[in-house]
DNA sequence: CAGCATCCCAGGTGATACTG
DNA sequence: CAGTATCACCTGGGATGCTG
């Protein structure tokens, strides 16, 4: 009755693959739900923490919270604090925050063709 | 006692955004966890169902086959019978397939750059 | 304003056993 | 060999309420 066990080969593997295929590693950084929104909403220019949440429509404030740290702890972006009344914050992209961008938009012409297929074969 | 409701919130935004969006409408098709692997493994040959289970190690059948039928529906790659005893299936990427090493190419070089970089902070 | 603490649920995976 | 069927689990993420 205990279930002492625990899968394990989930974690072992998983890290495995980030240690030899830098595409694995960037995905883990990189790779979930709302962290593709947030690096495009700051491309162009840095925000504050309630610009995000607005912009990101539908984010809930500890996901956003929770990404910001992530990121930030990853050196995708910068937490500057100012230290007023009510308090203010402003994210910005770093020097390898910004280098993102080569991929997505990589990764965006890719999402591209496979739409105009996909849709192409529709019509068969 | 029902759990009626169900968020909803989500699968809204996230159908939202891979509508503007192409770079998340490509994550969503091959962002899972195992297709980066199956698809490195099937960039130089194709491969049958068990060649791909033993250099995948550690991945279920159940999750090869699943992930296997998402990226044939997908038109990342092509399933290919061969109608004879022991039943033998080779898996083989299509065009749309193959240009995806454009973005992991550019995706795998955005992580060397984001691990030195971390690996030299450690170093501070 | 910018979060953190709690509680909770659903979907993606894993383990295991069975089949054409 | 190449899957399918079941069952169970864990973790990402949502809802809600509180705080400096």
């Amino acid at each position: 009755m205990k279930k002492t066990k625990v899968s394990s080969t989930n974690q072992v593997n998983k890290n495995y693959l980030e240690d030899i295929c830098m595409g694995a590693y960037a995905l883990g950084i990189i790779g979930s739900r709302w962290k593709l929104s947030i690096f495009f909403n700051l491309k162009d220019r840095p925000m504050r923490f309630s610009e995000l949440k607005y912009s990101l429509n539908g984010i809930t404030e500890r996901m956003l919270a929770l990404n910001l740290a992530e990121m930030e702890k990853d050196k995708i972006l910068t937490r500057i604090v100012f230290a007023e009344v009510p308090a203010r914050v402003v994210y910005e992209l770093t020097p390898i925050g910004k280098a993102l961008t080569a991929v997505w938009d990589q990764l965006d012409n890719w999402g591209r063709q496979h739409k105009d297929l996909i849709s192409a074969d529709a019509l068969l």
